[in-house]
RNA sequence: GGUGCCAUAGCUCAGAUGGUAGAGCAAAGGACUGAAAAUCCUUGUGUCCCCGGUUCGAUUCCUGGUGGCACCA
């Protein structure tokens, strides 16, 4: 049962900035637990090269959604949203200050949960070779020259040269038999629990120092035998991710193994800048340096919050 | 010490028989609604090493200097 108080606490921030941390150290303060928006840390092989949760943080606190699915599996920020709408009204009641924690750095996934995300059917297998062989087979024009036919409005406002907008924008006008754009409503859905986003705001070169930093830890924790341990299953979307692509790239030749660590670190620098740009638009965050990020300030913040109802 | 070569964007380099310059990488900015750590778009003013000379005009040619590299002593 949600009351009028249930509090998500969001703490989001470009990757290497710190979150994991703060969030353990305000789940304890708040005795509840965090939920991961990480698109990432969910697949459980790959932890060092996600930089999750140590088995002692884990331990710490309660986490969900961290190694509880495999990289073979489909996961999407739909499912996610759902997901966590399951499962925030027991968190809520196992916590005294009845609030939960949601920690992670994944653009649409923190905004599946706050915002919603549109009604939309999952592409099933049939669907999704159709349009990969057409696409394949008769080249992007193609999949334009339908996206004409079936769905002109969203033709005129895609980025063409994005492929993967226009596939997946075909896909759904092939299972819905819809415009993909009659389903893009861009709504926002009210959620039963007030929400309140903290953003990890740091200078841009200590982020890109702890950043390289890191690299180099996963490094030392063994990346590179993580990575070889799913180097067969390279081909899958939950492995098209910085620290696993270098690292392919490296076991395949095409580069040595300090241009690829070397890789990383920009990749990494290149994804948290990406971050911090979606993030910068959102006008509901409270940014906060970490060592402004206490419990007590968060505890002010969600006192604040409850006034303004 | 002598001789030769080089000196241009953050880096590696290209270039114009003299009309103030452009690639790759790096970097920066932006987009984003069901695979998002994904995917895509945009952006190049820099004492062309320094002083002087020739010239209408020099980053380009010439003298000298400075620095680097190579070879010879």
């Amino acid at each position: 049962m949600h009351t009028d108080k249930d509090t998500l606490i969001v703490i989001t921030g470009p990757t290497g900035s710190g979150k994991t941390d703060a969030a353990i150290q305000l789940a304890l303060s708040l005795g509840t637990e965090i939920v991961s928006a990480d698109s990432r840390q969910i697949y459980r092989e790959i932890p060092i090269g996600t930089a999750a949760p140590t088995p002692e943080e884990l331990a710490a606190v309660r986490h969900h959604f961290i190694a509880t699915k495999s990289i073979t599996d489909y996961y999407s920020a739909a499912q996610f949203e759902q997901d966590v709408l399951e499962l925030l009204p027991s968190v809520f009641d196992r916590s005294p200050s009845r609030c939960a924690i949601m920690c992670g750095g994944s653009m649409m996934y923190v905004d599946a949960v706050c915002n919603g995300i549109d009604e939309m059917p999952t592409i099933r297998d049939d669907i999704r070779d159709k349009v990969k062989r057409l696409h394949d087979d008769c080249g992007i024009e193609a999949v334009i020259a339908q996206l004409e036919l079936l769905d002109p409005a969203y033709l005129a406002i895609v980025d063409r040269a994005n492929h993967k907008r226009l596939l997946h924008a075909l896909e759904i006008c092939y299972q819905s038999g819809q415009p993909y754009s009659s389903l893009r409503t861009g709504q926002r859905k009210p959620r039963p629990f007030r929400i309140i986003k903290i953003g990890i705001e740091m200078p841009r070169q200590e982020l890109f120092d702890r950043i390289n930093r890191r690299v180099d830890k996963m490094i030392e924790y063994g990346l590179e035998q993580e990575a070889r341990a799913v180097y067969p299953l390279k081909h899958l979307n939950s492995l098209n991710t910085v620290g696993f692509k270098e690292m392919f790239a490296y076991f395949d030749g095409l580069m040595d193994f300090t241009t690829a660590v070397e890789r990383i670190k920009k990749n990494t620098r290149v994804y948290a800048k990406q971050q911090v740009r979606w993030f910068a638009k959102d006008n509901e965050m409270t940014w906060l340096a970490p060592d402004l990020l206490t419990p007590d300030n968060v505890k002010s913040l969600i006192a604040a919050a409850h006034d303004d109802r």
